[in-house]
DNA sequence: TTAGGGTCTGTACGGACTACAGGGTCAAGA
DNA sequence: TCTTGACCCTGTAGTCCGTACAGACCCTAA
């Protein structure tokens, strides 16, 4: 049997096992100095104690909403000061929230041009193929 | 006077300046093989033809409508062959298309998400902070 | 003791560019 | 004719967010 690290310490594989996260990001997350460094068995091996394990929980969280990497070091340097303020948090949420819906406007955009050239290719047996006369039309002006 | 070059070819500058592309760029499109090798001058300068021209504004166009670079190297080999079925182009545009609306309906769903939570946020004084126990949350189930 | 897994490090790759350094070329003005 | 400044050339490194690999080390169970 495995002696017993410090309470609930585990290491790579099973944090990636139990976070889903790819074993290599986390390594990765370390690296770039999102997620501190855990301490290590003698022999090198990390271990994750529980606060890290939150930690990386908090990170993934944060990606699948979108956040940038950069946003969640903001983020996770106010939770760590403790005395994080509700504002400062909201207006980091807010503009993510306002380049997410830029997103969905731009693609937004697209999807309506290209359902268009399909609808019009799709009609008949034209002569010159319609997708590729846009395609070699002059780039849309503002 | 410039000593006039082949009827219409201009150089990478002037090509950067008519086609609002990253003067690097058209560089790169050459080196990964999308853009064909221009002729040059006796010193090395590149000259781009008429019909280089237009291949420069089918791939920026084509970036516009959100194409990768190998679905556009498919298009692009598909004109140069000459005679394209309108098929084969329909069904990579309704592929790209596909992709389009799948991103558009990712994005929404963090939209909605985001929403919510700034909603909460913006509600009171809350203690805790809405957002940063969203993000202390296990990652969403499927 | 050995076999197999797991972990360690560093490094390269991907897409789609962008930026820079250190040189060569070109055209116009003095 | 010379000089000046703008252009162009090449190769290389950086961006973002990971992913993947090689070669070495460690750990545990049979």
């Amino acid at each position: 049997m495995t002696f017993t690290t410090a309470r609930g310490a585990i290491k790579r594989g099973e944090l990636a096992k139990r976070s889903g996260c790819n074993i290599e990001t986390i390594r990765y997350y370390e690296k770039i100095g999102l997620l501190t460094a855990p301490d290590r068995t003698e022999s090198g091996h990390r271990l994750y104690a529980p606060d890290d394990q939150a930690c990386l929980r908090f990170i993934l969280r944060g990606r699948e909403l979108g956040f940038s990497i950069d946003e969640l070091r903001s983020l996770l340097s106010l939770v760590d000061s403790g005395d994080y303020s509700c504002g400062d948090v909201l207006d980091l949420t807010k503009q993510h929230l306002a380049s997410v819906r830029e997103k969905i406007a731009d693609l937004c955009r697209l999807e309506a041009t290209l359902t268009e050239v399909v609808g019009e290719c799709e009609g008949g047996q034209a002569p010159d193929c319609p997708i590729i006369e846009t395609l070699q039309r002059s780039p849309e002006l503002p």
